[in-house]
RNA sequence: GGCGGC
DNA sequence: GCCGCCAACATA
């Protein structure tokens, strides 16, 4: 692939859409042939973005454990690509064949381009890559089954597939067979459907599932039963792509504007719409970021634990997971988060009979309806961590050495750290904690802490990225319920909308700016091993 | 992780 | 083996 990199006028990045037609003529393609049109790269990065966003909306889709393709995921992806201003692309993806409107050809090309993009960025690593090759193929699923029969037959035809539809006499001879094997379909709509006679081991999945008529070493495919064989082809192709995007990404990346901007691609954030309301959420993209400038010890030892270990026990779920809802992940981002890690030591149906339900209830989702208060200090302090275990507060917890070594791995001078240490050591857990924030954030006084999310809030106040909690959404409105079952406190149900409890006030764009102005700060105070205090 | 149900 | 339900509580 060459992605020259010649800057180039905006204007000219609208290629001759005649010369487009010839080399995008279907909706549907094989991702084959690189692409050798040079890109500017300013293109290059939205293009990026672009498909990111697209893969983003059936990742959320799949978050929702619907049966893909389902009218109902239909129905949450078109909304949701409707949302992310990715119109077109549902046009693409809904309209099949092969229209002649400029703005799909247009589409054709952002699309081509922009897959073979991605696979620069997500060839870096075995998840990465698992996680791109299965979006991809939704995508190209979703876009298949849209197709017509005479539209799949062109498909095949400019694609190369030697493959074709069954004959009417050939059909004949074999329909007593097709009749049989063909669940759910009026005789009157089997005679109207395309068949292709394909080597059986060319859809293995469909002879498993008895979803064809075999005979002689033949099955007879439908057309729509067809996305069978052209996915795996096409997931071969993605497949061997990735391998060989490996092969030349330090070359791409010769740019370093290019480097950075495919190193960070995938945790970033893609800019979701916000104008349904969803105004300052902590998008799960930032956690990284924030584990390292706001989160209190205890909470950025879970985070860190899950990044690495794909996972965390059952208490120190609760623990970070309920912190996470108090600093505005929505239960939506929680879900992904959470899945996302753990679907990579698990297979997606474990997570979700496993570990969704508890995800939903913290929320106040399900069961009794009770959005829970996530862990106070005192209640961390509490609770011992067992071997396994890295929930707790560190301070209490872990022995000296360890603790000094840890602060010392997370920047923190040799002055700094016995400074910490000489409360910690008296048993002045949270007063230690305060000192830390206030190293970390040079900050005149330190802050009694006595809740992690405090903690938190603090951070950001102290970074110019959250107000003062605004009036209007206080804690919420106690709304009392009938103690149903006799005992425990129901005093802090909410409504089923009145979700966005505690938000950031600030725009997304200054929170990602000042924290990294400030782990620039920091990194650079690390350097020197000395801290202003 | 506990409790509970089949 | 499958599943549902629970825990919490700072706070200006
Ligand atoms: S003092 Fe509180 S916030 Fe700080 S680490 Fe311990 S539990 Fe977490």
């Amino acid at each position: 692939m060459e992605f020259g990199l010649k800057k180039r006028a905006r204007h000219e990045v609208k290629v001759e859409v005649a010369s487009l037609e010839t080399k995008y003529p279907h909706n549907v393609m094989m991702y084959h042939y690189p692409p050798t049109e040079d890109v500017h790269i300013d293109e290059f990065e939205e293009l990026a973005l672009e498909r990111l966003r697209l893969l983003r909306v059936l990742d959320r889709a799949s978050t929702r454990n619907l049966r893909v393709l389902s009218d109902e995921w239909k129905e949450i992806v078109s909304a949701d690509l409707t949302r992310e201003g990715l119109r077109s692309y549902l046009r693409l993806c809904s309209n099949g064949g092969s229209g002649k409107h400029e703005a799909d050809i247009q589409t054709r090309r952002r699309d081509y381009l922009s897959h073979f993009i991605l696979r620069l960025a997500y060839c870096r690593s075995e998840d990465l890559a698992r996680w791109f090759v299965a979006r991809e193929m939704e995508l190209f699923r979703y876009k298949f089954a849209a197709l017509s029969s005479a539209e799949v037959k062109q498909f095949l035809e400019s694609n190369g597939f030697e493959i074709h539809p069954l004959t009417e006499d050939q059909k004949d001879e074999v329909k007593d067979g097709l009749y049989e094997s063909t669940a759910g379909q009026s005789v009157a709509k089997i005679e109207l459907l395309d068949f292709y006679k394909v080597p059986f081991t060319q859809v293995l999945d469909l002879v498993r599932g008895r979803r064809c008529f075999l005979k002689a070493g033949y099955a007879y495919v439908n057309t729509h039963d067809l996305v069978s064989l052209v996915g795996t082809k096409q997931q071969d192709e993605i497949e061997q792509g990735l391998q060989a995007a490996k092969t030349m990404v330090d070359d791409v990346e010769a740019d370093d504007r290019i480097s950075r901007t495919l190193k960070a691609l995938h945790n970033s954030y893609t800019g979701r719409d916000y104008t349904i309301c969803r105004d300052a959420a902590v998008p799960i993209e930032s956690l990284d970021q924030l584990s390292k400038t706001s989160m209190p010890l205890c909470m950025r030892i879970c985070h860190e634990h899950i990044r690495a270990n794909h996972h965390i026990k059952h208490t120190g779920r609760m623990q970070y997971g309920l912190f996470l809802k108090g600093i505005g992940v929505t239960l939506e981002d929680s879900l992904r988060f959470w899945r996302e890690e753990f679907t990579k030591k698990m297979d997606a149906d474990k997570f979700t009979r496993s570990y969704e339900y508890n995800i939903y209830h913290n929320y106040g989702k399900k069961g009794s309806m009770v959005n829970y208060t996530p862990y106070s200090c005192a209640k961390i302090i509490k609770d011992v961590a067992g071997p396994g275990d890295c929930h707790g507060c560190p301070y209490k917890n872990m022995d000296q050495g360890s603790l000094k070594s840890k602060l010392s791995s997370y920047g923190l001078s040799a002055s700094a750290i016995e400074e910490v240490m000489f409360f910690v050591s008296r048993g002045h857990y949270q007063i230690g904690c305060g000192k830390y924030f206030q190293l970390t954030h040079n900050s005149p006084v330190e802050p009694s802490i006595n809740h992690p999310n405090n903690y938190f809030e603090e951070s950001q106040m102290a970074m110019g990225n959250r107000q003062k909690r605004a009036n209007g959404s206080a804690p919420p409105k106690a709304r009392i319920r009938p103690d149903i079952k006799g005992h425990g406190d129901r005093s802090m149900l909410m409504g089923d909308d009145d979700d966005e409890l505690w938000r950031i006030a600030e725009t997304q764009e200054r929170i990602m700016q000042s924290q990294k102005d400030i782990s620039e700060a920091f990194n650079d105070d690390l350097d020197l091993t000395q801290i202003d205090y």
